[in-house]
DNA sequence: TAGATTGTTAATCGATTAACAATC
DNA sequence: TAGATTGTTAATCGATTAACAATC
């Protein structure tokens, strides 16, 4: 062996830390001090053992008989996941999804920081949501460049993506947050993170049809009427 | 053995056939007949045996030499992903999250219609958003049983999405897709299917910070000047 | 026929769960 | 001390990948 393993964290893994780094904050508001692995599986509905690997795989250690103290683990949660120091980012498409990004101020506490907009839509360029510009998306690869951008944020419709993700590639973007429904094709050292909605869907509805099963109600009624109705009341 | 096995289909399989479906679509739409799982593969970067499986699990048959028939295999799809026919469905909070999802026309191609919105924002309440009335939260409840709605969609922010997801319980509903970052508590019946960008992105940073390793550039240089420079030559 | 591709079974890999000794 | 909880190893489970016979 050469090399001591890099070690990578699985992926399932660090989707929980936040799950328990949010309850852990929770009861650090309520003045707890120490939490065990069993308190916070029994709130979330997880393994406590699952808790403790995963607490490991994060670097964190607590003590035999006391369990963890609420403070380091809410410190380790967040050194460990980055959050303490803040990574700026470009989004690309000041549509509603992108709005909707651009104010989510709590990214800023979990070190992503967007700092411009993009977008094609001369009418949007110009303005400003949520405080940050919408600039022309030409401009793109020669800001990404000078200001060392390594996050690219995509929410434009399906049929822009590829190509506002070659800009991000040509201005030196490493990390792609993708919301638009289309699989997008990078060079090796360009990591894409899809966030496909439809695919998202695609798995409530069969649970949902697994759960209803035979007992369920197969045909649905259509009461549309009943939400005009509703509305006249209101 | 009782009964012949639920066979219920591993999620990362679901998640993967609305990704097929998508390539197939525009795939039939260049004219081609047949596809084989290394075409799919090579286009979509897997395993061509995962794809085999995948598909088979979705009970859509191929041919030995000739690969799938494009037009069953879309069909196929779309059946066994209960594509055909439509799920009605209640958003809450007409938020910019909200407003962003209800505008998502395509989420009707895939089962789900969204029917109507709610707010406890009076303000909110009366308006239509992308065609749809926002209506008072106090009558999801009601409304909900009425018209045997299955699907509930949370796009508050955390603080209100408890109650918010009391109400659709005490209205039937039996699934619940929660952009709320919090963790909500439901009776064993109802599904909750969480959509928490917060954890993405805790995924996102770490494979990011990965991949640039040791030979990344680990301090950024902030440059926010630079974007208000380019928006003056915009 | 020969060759490509499915269908299907086996091997591998990785994550979850269980078990239990160490320990405060 | 006794008991609760971690740390860590082992067992289980499930998904991915590989292999190969069946087949058009």
């Amino acid at each position: 062996m050469i090399s001591p393993a890099p070690k990578s964290v699985p992926e399932p893994t660090l989707r929980r830390l936040p799950l328990y780094h949010r309850f852990l904050k929770d009861l650090a508001a309520a003045g707890r001090e120490t939490v065990s692995c069993t308190d916070i599986g029994a709130v979330l509905g997880q393994d406590p053992s699952q808790i403790r690997k995963d607490l490991e795989a994060a670097g964190i250690a607590g003590r035999p008989r006391i369990g963890y103290i609420l403070g380091d683990m809410i410190e380790g949660l967040e050194s460990f996941l980055g959050w303490k120091n803040t990574t700026e980012a470009f989004l690309v498409g000041a549509g509603s999804m992108g709005s909707a990004l651009l104010g989510y101020r709590k990214f800023e506490q979990c070190g992503l920081k967007i700092v411009a907009a993009f977008d094609q839509d001369p009418d949007k360029v110009g303005r400003k949501i949520h405080g940050k510009q919408v600039l022309p998306l030409i401009k793109l690869p020669g800001l990404a460049r000078r200001m060392h951008i390594l996050i690219g944020i995509i929410t434009v419709p399906g049929e822009g993506a590829q190509q506002v993700t070659d800009l991000m590639v040509e201005g030196g973007i490493r990390a792609i947050w993708n919301f638009a429904p289309v699989h997008l094709k990078v060079p090796d050292a360009v990591i894409v993170h899809n966030e496909d909605l439809y695919c998202s869907l695609a798995t409530l509805s069969q649970k949902l049809a697994q759960t209803l099963g035979a007992g369920g109600r197969p045909i649905q009624k259509r009461a549309t009427a009943a939400v005009a109705r509703a509305h006249v009341t209101a």
